[in-house]
DNA sequence: TAGATTGTTAATCGATTAACAATC
DNA sequence: TAGATTGTTAATCGATTAACAATC
């Protein structure tokens, strides 16, 4: 399990191969190919088995691939193993959307804890986690081991949050906010931009013609 | 404005070139160099102006690039000098965060009519506009010119959706459930994989020891 | 065994960086 | 004018693809 450096492009596939070979677990079937895998994704066989040897050795000359044992594999590098304690920052309609989603709970991320700004919503709940005022994030965080926290607060913030978080000792942030957060090299940050996305589809929108 | 090719690496970039170009007009930035870009979005003054010169040449020698100029241009590149007509199908949590989510509209994408499957939330309104049965679909697209539609709805129902939204002549899906759709090559697709970044993040906490 | 398919090394392709003439 | 900085061509670096020996 030593390894040297892992590509962003390569991070960037790890969660699709995890999603279909969820699928293929659960339609039944046992073994795959690098080359029947790398059809259903759009990938050629060379770049899967380029992929996956950066993390190890998880297959078998002229069988393939164990399509239960790749997937708990993958699974364990993505740190899908082990439980995460998450706080929400923000309960506004995005933040409310999250805490109501409940499959993230499935992967071991857990919300413990949801933090707001405005005092009329103080003590109310989502799916039975309180809303709290934003003083007492430190003090929870210590008390609930808390991993991650989600952004889910204006940029204007965002980044005076995204501060404190890091000085209250936060491992990762969950990105909502329309900024680039400035943290140190140690702090994980994992942008949801939506607005850049939508805009990348309008370039698509606006060029399809065109390359295609 | 005629292009070869653009890489998908430059379409990602330029969103947030959008954005810093927001940023500074905001703070009364008149000019800047590829270098001082570089230096606040962590990208070589190369970069950029390879970035660029995709689209032609919106720089000059000694001086650097006009921000305002510069911000409209990259603008209308992602198309966001003309109006989107959106619909939004699914009226969940994630749906209505979206549906009541002001800040796209300002930059010309108009949610023009929500649906869902819930007879029981039929007629009811978000920020004004009617939720409305899944049936309506088809003419409400030809009567609206709807350009994108959002799809906000579980996995097992996105396929299928996703089959008549094409078959009804949309032009572009912004995908937030957790498939990969197949559309003809000339349907745009901009996934929004949630539990993906999610699991990016967890990689990144799993390794952020190992590999700073 | 023979066929299939891996993991890995080598070759190719594409993207980033460096360099520099052009010119504001 | 001299200094600054572009747009672009060339060099480098990294990622993808191809090839193949190893082996199940």
């Amino acid at each position: 399990m030593k390894r040297v450096k892992v590509s962003n492009n390569v991070i960037r596939r790890l969660p699709r191969y995890l999603r279909k070979l969820d699928e293929l677990k659960a339609s039944g079937v046992g073994r795959i190919s690098s080359f029947n895998l790398g059809q259903q994704l759009g990938l050629t066989p060379s770049q899967i088995r380029q992929d996956f040897s950066c993390f190890g050795e998880f297959g078998q000359q002229g069988y393939g691939y164990n399509v239960k044992y790749l997937y708990e594999e993958i699974a364990k590098i993505l740190g899908l193993h082990k439980q995460h304690n998450l706080i929400l920052i923000g309960a506004g309609h995005l933040g409310q959307a999250l805490a109501n989603y409940v499959n993230f709970e499935r992967r071991g991320f857990v919300l413990k804890g949801i933090f707001d700004i405005d005092t009329a919503i103080h003590g109310q709940k989502i799916r039975g986690i309180e809303i709290r005022p934003m003083e007492e994030i430190e003090s929870f965080m210590r008390d609930h081991a808390i991993d991650i926290a989600v952004l889910t607060i204006p940029k204007a913030e965002a980044v005076k949050i995204a501060d404190e978080l890091v000085s209250f000792g936060i491992k990762a942030i969950w990105n909502f906010a329309h900024v680039d957060l400035d943290v140190p090299e140690d702090t994980v940050v994992e942008n949801v931009h939506l607005s850049e996305s939508l805009m990348r589809l309008s370039y698509n929108l606006a060029n399809s013609s065109v390359t295609d």
